[in-house]
DNA sequence: GCCAATTCGCTATGTCAGATAGCATTATTG
DNA sequence: CAATAATGCTATCTGACATAGCGAATTGGC
């Protein structure tokens, strides 16, 4: 028998979507979710506990709701999360000094110790990820994906 | 009691993940998702079958599997997609007429009359989201996000 | 022509990051 | 003091991905 033929791809399709910001915004988080994982296989750490982990880093002694905030995170999805890497050792909770609701986050030292070294992967995951670009586009994009989503229910 | 000022939020927190692009990314994806849902709250779409919907208009008798990877939706991920449109009565699906394996798809009357409404919608929700951008910086932002997915693992 | 490999549509199941609702404790404000 | 709000938490739901494996159909190498 022949071969099928039409299901070859035609050549032009898919208009529409091209010019959604919202659906290549997706496809492209996608792919660097995807690489992100691949990079960090073996740590683990995914994109949210990587994030939480390096702004507890740079702010040691921030608040769980503080850190929520920061990153937009749900003060219900943040109990797990802060409880996950409390397990693992990496962060460590305290009370707060004047308000007994409030715990405040500290990296263990081994998670201190570690995040140089995590902090060169997902740089090294990004720089894989964004080869075509040039420098210049890759601080283009920075700022125009940060004017999307700066103030708007973060 | 005086108020407790340990929890103000301080001028420098978050540095690093400022300049990640996956950051940014999933930050911006979010705000995107997010409106999408505002605006398409009564019809009910989501981007996903948004996008499926879409692309069935303008490629009628498409196959399923050439939908999945156009829109990089695996073919386990497709098939209850698919079965939900097809119980909503929005899509049609015929057999091949020569590959019995092959399912081809067709809008519906009633999504092919739908389909102008709900691409006003779409853009309606971009243009909200993407109210504080030029014309030439949606479409720069636009440039970069695909430069960045197109031919990784769609 | 036959057999192996591939493709298609599908089920079952798991993961991850979001969401809401409701709770007890503690702080703040009127 | 009473009402309101904030904090951390549990329980539960959702959407969008993932893998593994299935029967049927098709294709390609021999």
């Amino acid at each position: 028998m022949e071969k099928i033929e039409s299901r070859e791809k035609s050549t032009a399709e898919r208009r529409a979507l091209d010019s959604l910001v919202g659906y290549n915004l997706r496809r492209a988080s996608v792919v660097m979710l995807n690489d992100f994982e691949v990079e960090f296989a073996e740590v683990p750490l995914r994109p949210t506990t990587f994030a939480m982990l390096a702004t507890v880093d740079e702010n040691p002694g921030i608040s769980s709701a503080d850190l929520g905030r920061l990153l937009g995170i749900k003060s219900a999805n943040m109990a797990p999360l802060i409880a996950e890497l409390a397990n693992r050792g990496l962060i460590e909770r305290r009370g707060h000094a004047e308000d007994k609701r409030v715990q405040i986050l500290f990296l263990t030292a081994e998670a201190r110790n570690a995040m140089p070294k995590w902090r060169q992967q997902a740089l090294r995951h990004e720089e894989r990820v964004l080869l075509d670009l040039t420098r210049s586009e890759r601080a283009t994009l920075l700022r125009l994906l940060r004017r999307v989503w700066i103030g708007k229910g973060g």
